[in-house]
DNA sequence: GTTTTTTACATAGCACGCTATATTAACAAG
DNA sequence: CTTGTTAATATAGCGTGCTATGTAAAAAAC
């Protein structure tokens, strides 16, 4: 009858992902980057000079998280913003060289980190995680959906 | 080459974390309640009168952390902190009688919450899921462990 | 063409995670 | 018994997430 919170996906999720976190957060810091700045630059480093918009929904966060982390990039010297040529309401976040320099460097620290996390997993299983994790995700994203109407 | 967000286990269990914590926060908010103070209630639920190291040690998160939710848990009436008869530097936290009320209905929603994460999931996936997840956990714990020394 | 609504962004305020540091009590050494 | 160290808690400061609200430009309605 018990909550066992070592049987709740809710509970064991919450706590793996703060172990990636502090590991990520150990690995990019003596770049002087941060894991929210990591993900955004993930995304401009696809694609630069992204919109605010267009960043909060690729990465699925709110309007005003991706907007105080965009503060934060442009003060760190990872992005400048310029207003965008065709709509006035909107800023182009652009990379500067500093940001593409530590491209490699970061993606690396990144893959260290989920290297040491799928140790004990075979390929397998590893292809199997990722496949859950993307379903969970999925059925939680949809379940949102059809509570917002 | 480059790096592919969706296949990264770190990425991939950030999302679903914030999914997950966005879905039982909405569900345990009407009872006043957040996520950590939840998390903090299955601890003393279990065993009331843990003292603040007992239940970080529990909960594996930082000493400021848990610090900062005992003292909003007793800012809401969740708890109250008493001096540890034994020793003068501990405080024990023991439950309200409005934090043991609140016991079903904050596990409803986090049952709940799972379960709607998990509906894709077949039973032999669920545990499945649930052991890569503990598995996931202990190899980043034990690396951490390694790299203390 | 003016008015209304929607859209893009900013800001305030808060929870919760972290590191780093201070404080005080307990314990160990001498 | 005094001194030095360890252990339990508190606090400051910050990043990242959220909701709620404000502002200005764009788009839609009329």
């Amino acid at each position: 009858m018990t909550f066992q919170k070592s049987e709740s996906a809710g509970y064991l999720t919450n706590h793996m992902a703060r172990l990636f976190a502090n590991g990520l957060q150990r690995r990019i810091q003596p770049l002087g980057l941060a894991p929210a700045q990591f993900m955004t630059l993930l995304e401009l480093w696809d694609e630069d000079g992204l919109t605010q918009k267009q960043l909060l929904e690729r990465l699925d966060v709110e309007q005003a998280t991706m907007a105080n982390t965009l503060r934060r990039m442009e003060r760190d010297g990872w992005i400048v913003r310029r207003p965008h040529p065709d709509d006035g309401r909107a800023h182009q976040a652009w990379l500067t060289p500093k940001a593409r320099a530590v491209r490699d460097a970061a993606t690396d620290a990144a893959d260290a980190q989920n290297g040491v996390a799928l140790t004990d997993l075979s390929d397998e299983e590893r292809a199997t995680f990722l496949d859950l994790m993307r379903r969970v995700i999925h059925a939680m994203q949809v379940w949102e959906g059809k509570e917002a109407r």
